[in-house]
DNA sequence: CCGGAAGTCGAGCAGTTGCTCGGTTTTTTC
DNA sequence: GAAAAAACCGAGCAACTGCTCGACTTCCGG
């Protein structure tokens, strides 16, 4: 009840948003799409949301939070780096091209559309799981497996993930572990497995 | 005359669209203000495109065009594997972050804005950029400088390449060929150098 | 069964959007 | 220097935008 998901007519609502979000972009999206996806006039939509915006702020901090604690969930009975490594390809990649749709696309794309108060009110998120990232990373370099500069090879990496929702197609035959673990491949380097 | 560009208006029409687009985006523009930024009136617009979407157009084609024929430039008299990845990155680089702002930008974040019969109109082109990519990355796939799924790699790199119009300052004190070169090195395995 | 809170309706407002169009100015051409 | 072509003006239209608001309905505790 406190922090728990009960407000459930507000939590479709966010849903909805994604998806049209990510289907349509933010600006092209009306309130009047908004409304008819859940079956409400366009009025009733600004009882639950005071502005369009709040709804895109609302969308992408339940993406950020919701592959923040999957991750986190995920890491927490791996303690080699090379799996540890696996498991955050392949938990950023599902999230990012899951079934559930995009949240995260809408994050990676829509950030521009965001006044900059409601930026910031997403940025600490952001650099919360940014920061997961760069922790692996670094054990990941202390352990031989990747180059040094582990600053930039976050940048690069998660550039190289974002992008995948350009060209990855759900239809193909390349499951997406599979392009995870080929993705990681290309940046880890040779030193034994164990 | 015949291909050259003494379409002054036009031209300088496009280059204010891609300043417009790339910071504010593409939907949040409006004509209104693409008039004023080369001092017309709105409706003049229309004399010289026929519609504001034909504009993003001519934007996005010659950002590819621009970017294509640097590139093929840039490479002519390189020929070391090694060198010709370095050149890649950084005209790579320079283009989408140098001062002339960015009609690159608009390529990788507008494209969604644009209907099924412009995106078949700039697919060929985009193409043929990635093929020199795809080319080079073969080449230093056989010199056994990267690693051999070199399609995947593509992909990666220029994932991780566009994010960087994401946090690059260039205020900053890391100039853009140092930039390339150190992503460059996140990849290159060891083999000698000469 | 009542009272009020929570939720929804739907007409409508004020502003903005891309674009049109008849007319005027500027430039080119012979 | 007149005719024609190219370029521009600017009022304005029709459609759409996010959002408001008073009235209505639904639900539930006392």
């Amino acid at each position: 009840m406190t922090t728990a998901e009960e407000k459930t007519r507000r939590t479709e609502l966010i849903a909805a948003a994604a998806r049209l979000f990510s289907e349509k972009g933010y600006e092209r999206t009306t309130v009047r799409d908004l409304a008819q996806a859940v079956g409400m006039q366009s009025g009733s939509l600004f009882y639950h949301f005071r502005t369009k915006e709040e709804m895109l702020v609302a969308v992408m901090a339940a993406g950020i939070g919701d592959i923040t604690d999957c991750l986190r969930e995920a890491l927490e009975d791996v303690h080699d780096p090379r799996e540890r490594l696996t498991t955050l390809f392949r938990v950023h990649l599902n999230t990012l091209l899951g079934e559930d749709k995009g949240a995260l696309s809408v994050l990676l794309y829509e950030w521009p559309s965001l006044s900059s108060k409601a930026r910031d009110q997403l940025v600490p998120l952001r650099d919360e799981y940014e920061t997961l990232w760069q922790d692996i990373l670094n054990e990941a370099a202390r352990a031989g497996l990747v180059p040094e500069d582990t600053s930039l090879l976050r940048r690069l990496v998660l550039g190289g993930l974002h992008w995948t929702i350009q060209w990855y197609n759900r239809q193909g035959s390349l499951s997406i572990d599979e392009l995870a673990d080929r993705m990681m491949a290309l940046i880890v380097r040779e030193p034994a497995k164990a």
